[in-house]
RNA sequence: GGUCCCAUCGUCUAGUGGCCCAGGACGCUGGCCUCUCACGCCGGAAACACGAGUUCGAACCUCGUUGGGACCA
């Protein structure tokens, strides 16, 4: 049974990285029919806020992301850290370390100075009086020759040479535990199978795994994929504005495209660029995943944003919308209106945002006009196609789309121009800008009375 | 500085010795459609980091170089 986990601590927002780095987990382990367990690395108490927990746990809920085990907090297991930690001294394979941090920095110094490398000397490993009870940490006995070689999922064979690794402390003087000891302790004891986690930790697998030996635990098989980097090819951090999932959210992504896109930064298969959850989990597989960074690249989501807006049922949309309308501000009066807004809309947005920008007019008969398009088309010269628009279109049958048309090309001819060109005035009269979706289509939504009413105000506007 | 990892169009990638003078997607760009802007459709430019070696044959295997990154200090 394959059980996978996310372990981030709460110390910042989740970030895409983050996010894409759970996605793995989640996409893995649903893959192979396994679970999947959420567990909060907060024994840092300094720096782990409640804020970040929170902001950890709505974002994996937005995306979509749901665990089936935990939250499980570390700082609620701290004594089981201490009895692990215990029970490696006993059976000698740690041993008390009484230096003192300042003798520490002198060896280090002093190591360095000589050419050599600023590891822990060993010097308590194989003293005797190890009853005291002077401050001391305790450090783990790693072996002092021969190799750690892992293979991993996604990278293939790694390995290490002993001579590499020094005796990490696993307990601190305050009785604290490290990370590199509880994260082995939490995943051997949880079960997990599979640990799939950003390639910065390539460098403590091996000091991990000879934790795992010394405790006796089954091994675990370890993926370690590559991190996301920002434009300037550097790890994803803040200065590249790697903010909150939840920003995301708020800009009009939706999870759907944020999953897809993030599932097919560094994986793929074959050409296929569209994948609905479901159809992750059916062809996820951690031998797909690429073994070079990859680089964020904000058009490509945007892209797939939009083609989920598009192709998403429009009720669902609309639904989503309404957030963004009501963040603009907008008194949503008529909810008729919202599906076929969306319906003309889709093709142009790519945000939920954006969308709700170019709503905006639509519940505004006050609409503001552009300065540049009022200028242009609201003009003396133009007051006449207005006031024949007005005229024909009060005349007007049915406000279908064929009789629209009938009036304004008879317009056209009679004033022998181009269609634009009687257009163009009724649209900034309406919308209150140059752009916006087919003037029928428009015309059709808002309604004979809004028309109207839009109509005369922007008439009355140009004198 | 030490250790480890990585290297195909600007970006995400397909490619696992012959199907590749390298395919798809975003972006860019030319055109079509058209009431504006988009959407959509058709077309274009654009890459195997470099050098050796193995092989009848290398983007794919090996070594080296260069470049990038991560971790530790």
């Amino acid at each position: 049974m394959v059980k996978t986990r996310f372990a981030p601590s709460p110390t910042g927002n989740l970030h895409i990285g983050g996010a894409r780095t759970a996605l793995f987990n989640y996409l893995f382990s649903k893959h192979k029919g396994g679970t999947f367990v959420l567990r909060i690395e907060d024994t840092d108490i300094e720096r782990s806020k409640e804020v970040y927990v929170q902001d950890i746990l709505q974002g994996l809920g937005w995306l979509g992301i749901d665990w089936d085990e935990g939250p499980h907090f570390q700082k609620e297991r701290m004594d089981i850290y201490r009895e692990h930690a215990y029970r490696l001294l006993r059976e000698g394979c740690a041993y008390k370390c009484y230096c003192t941090p300042e003798m520490l920095e002198e060896k280090r110094k002093v190591a360095l100075k000589e050419g050599k490398k600023p590891t822990y000397d060993r010097t308590c490993r194989d003293a005797h009086d190890r009853a005291s009870d002077m401050p001391h940490v305790i450090r783990f006995k790693a072996p002092l020759t021969g190799e750690v070689s892992f293979n991993d999922l996604v990278r293939g064979t790694i390995s290490f040479r002993c001579e590499e690794l020094d005796d990490l402390v696993i307990l601190r003087s305050d009785s604290t535990p490290t990370y590199n000891f509880t994260v082995v302790v939490d995943d051997a004891l949880m079960g997990i199978t599979h640990i799939i986690r950003g390639d910065d930790h390539i460098n403590n697998t091996p000091r991990q795994i000879l934790i795992y030996r010394a405790l006796n635990y089954p091994m675990p098989e370890f993926a370690h994929v590559p991190l996301i980097h920002g434009k300037d090819r550097s790890r994803l951090s803040k200065r590249h504005g790697a903010t909150s999932l939840l920003e995301y959210r708020n800009e009009g992504f939706l999870p759907e495209a944020l999953m897809n896109y993030l599932a097919r930064l560094g994986w793929a298969h074959g050409d296929q660029e569209i994948f609905s959850r479901e159809g992750l989990i059916e062809m996820f597989d951690l031998p797909n995943v690429g073994k070079s960074p990859a680089i964020f690249d904000m058009d490509k989501l945007l892209w797939l944003n939009g083609h989920y807006i598009k192709t998403l049922p429009l009720e669902d949309v609309a639904e989503r919308l309404v957030p963004f309308l009501e963040g603009l501000g907008l008194a949503i009066s008529n909810r008729e209106m919202l599906v076929p807004i969306t319906a003309n809309l889709k093709g142009r947005a790519r945000t939920l945002k954006e969308m709700a920008q170019m709503a905006a007019f639509f519940f505004l008969d006050d609409v503001a006009y552009e300065e540049a398009a009022k200028q242009k088309f609201l003009t003396p010269a133009t007051k006449p196609i207005l006031e024949n628009f007005l005229e024909g279109f009060k005349g007007l049958r049915s406000i279908d789309e064929d009789e629209q048309k009938r009036l304004i090309e008879n317009m056209a001819r009679d004033y022998n121009t181009k269609l634009v060109n009687v257009i163009q005035p009724i649209r900034v009269s309406l919308c209150g800008r140059t752009v916006s979706p087919g003037i029928f289509e428009v015309i059709g939504i808002l309604g004979r009375e809004t028309v109207e009413k839009r109509l005369r105000r922007a008439i009355e506007a140009i004198s």
